[in-house]
RNA sequence: GGCCUUAUCGUCUAGCCUGGUCUAGGACGCAUCCUUUUCAAGGAUUAAACCCGGGUUCAAAUCCCGGUAAGGCCA
């Protein structure tokens, strides 16, 4: 059999999720590096639905598949409705070309019906264990005669096909790993559909490779070990050889494949947590990648430029949220405050906050303003904010207290606030600073305590407004709460002392 | 168990191909300081790594060999 190299007409790249599952973290990751790849050799990105196990995919998980690189801006550019309504491919709309391809590997004898039944391999496979011998199919249907097989068919007896893998050493240049040797003869005879209208994976991966005419197949490392059969399949068919890159894994803390037990995996929990696609984005591609300069922030237009597959990393990637986190306040504090505020209403509606008409927009934004350098997340304006909206505030009294005052002295402190905030002129951040920054000296003096320590006074009426131990400042508080709402948290404040 | 892959601060990484400029650079996180009523943000500073062992060489993080460890795949 002679191998097939491709000639690159033009890149085409593809990710092909399984809709059996929240679509994951890792299928973003792997979406971005082959949009990018694609992108900037003016190639296609193709988005196909391998839903060929019909007992496990639902087409919700496509929906949201969809849903979710479309968040993120990772838009495929082909689909069955070229033109129009760019729809992904789905494998299970195409069970007859498998079909065709399965018939052409059986009757070239390439691929054979094989009837064991699952307790015989088990049995096998047991057998080879307690011998130490790596567990591999023995072949045996492999030389049913053409009788056998008939009469087997006729009879109904439960089947799978196989494929008759050669003893060979498979070697493919991977993009970034270099050369990679496999001995396919470690592998035994795999099963590459249960019947002819149901291929798997590996089978019908192949196919769609080949006929979407696909020039590099972009993957996560979990794959590799899945190449070298793979590459027989294409053989046996006559398919070239698509160029392959296998992308370092994204990993846990502990340094295993990332998984659900200890954290986040889908996309959807990142985008429903208030992490903003932009910070999700450069996040992922700092995982595997880096330019080779000390430049850190990318626009995903940007990466397309920057981008080179050369310089991927060839180690795993532990997912660090903090760096995540890091980089999402990063984008949330360069985000025009009319579009933040847009972004933080849904989160302060589902915390109950916000109710319909209950403030005005500027009020909105003046609040994700002083709050929005404390934000890490989106999510994170709802206790951030919380108290601007609603009326009572909860706290322990004992939060009020500054230093070592009394609440005797506590209560003087509010009272004076009160009496200061009560006869501002101009209800303004910087006249209500002004004016307390000088209050403040002056009620130091009176009551003897260390002349430039704020606290004695800005503490007590901080907690007064926010109820918080941590919070903005007090000024900026009040100049959002206007002044009569900020006088009744004064007095809220002494009642409760008294 | 077999096969494959990988290995620089706690984490993401630069440097490795083309040995010397590496007393190993940056970022997150940590710590300290400045600013400051608090927490952030911002600014400054510190601590922190070449997996181990051989070899080649005047010289190795960088090249070669052998271990070890971790991960992935198969079952």
């Amino acid at each position: 059999m002679t191998k097939k190299t491709i000639e690159i007409k033009k890149v085409r790249t593809r990710i092909a999720p399984s809709p059996t599952g929240p679509a994951h973290i890792g299928t973003a990751r792997t979406a971005l590096f082959n949009y990018l790849f694609a992108k900037q050799n003016n190639g296609d990105f193709l988005l196909r639905i391998e839903d060929t196990d019909t007992q496990r995919s639902e087409q919700r998980w496509t929906d949201e598949v969809i849903e979710q690189l479309k968040w993120l801006g990772i838009e495929w550019n082909e689909g069955p409705d070229i033109g129009g309504n760019c729809e992904p491919y789905k494998q299970s709309q195409r069970l007859d070309i498998y079909e065709k391809y399965l018939k052409q590997l059986l009757e070239e004898k390439k691929a054979y019906f094989c009837f064991c039944t699952e307790e015989e391999l088990e049995n096998k496979r047991q057998e080879q264990m307690s011998r130490g011998l790596a567990p591999k199919y023995d072949g045996k249907c492999a030389h049913l005669s053409d009788a056998e097989i008939n009469k087997n068919i006729a009879e109904n007896k439960s089947c799978v096909i196989r494929f008759k893998v050669q003893n060979k050493k498979v070697k493919f240049n991977d993009l970034i790993r270099g050369e990679v040797e496999f001995d396919t003869g470690l592998l035994g005879d795999v099963v590459i559909a249960k019947d002819l209208n149901s291929p798997l994976y590996h089978f019908a991966v192949v196919v769609d490779d080949f006929l979407m005419q696909i020039s590099h197949v972009i993957r996560g490392e979990e794959h590799l070990s899945n190449t070298p059969r793979q590459i027989l399949i294409q053989e046996a068919l006559g398919f070239y050889q698509p160029i392959y890159a296998h992308l370092p894994l994204m990993l846990n803390m502990d340094r295993s494949k990332m998984s659900k037990r200890q954290g986040d995996v889908a996309i959807s929990d990142y985008h429903k947590n208030g992490y903003l696609p932009e910070a999700l984005i450069n996040f992922m591609v700092l995982l595997g990648w880096n330019p080779g300069t000390e430049r850190e922030m990318f626009t995903l237009a940007q990466l397309i430029k920057e981008f080179s597959i050369e310089k991927v990393q060839k180690a795993g990637a532990v997912f660090n949220t903090q760096r995540l986190d890091f980089l999402n306040g990063l984008y949330i504090r360069e985000k025009s405050i009319e579009k933040l505020t847009e972004l933080c209403v849904p989160y302060l509606k589902e915390a109950g906050l916000l109710v319909q008409g209950q403030i005005s927009q500027n009020k909105l934004q003046e609040i994700v303003e002083i709050s929005k350098t404390r934000m890490k997340k989106l999510s994170d304006i709802a206790g951030l904010s919380d108290f601007f909206f609603g009326d009572k505030l909860v706290y322990e009294k004992d939060l009020l207290t500054w230093a070592k005052m009394g609440s005797g002295e506590v209560k003087d402190s509010l009272a004076f606030s009160e009496k200061i905030l009560s006869n501002v002129k101009e209800w303004t951040l910087k006249s209500l600073e002004t004016e307390m920054f000088s209050a403040s000296e002056k009620f130091n003096i009176e009551k003897g305590y260390p002349e430039k320590n704020k606290g004695y006074m800005l503490w007590p009426l901080r907690v007064a407004l926010s109820g918080k131990s941590t919070s903005p400042s007090p000024f900026e508080i009040a100049n959002i709460l206007g002044k009569e709402k900020t006088l009744k948290r004064i007095s809220d404040a002494i009642k409760m002392l008294s």
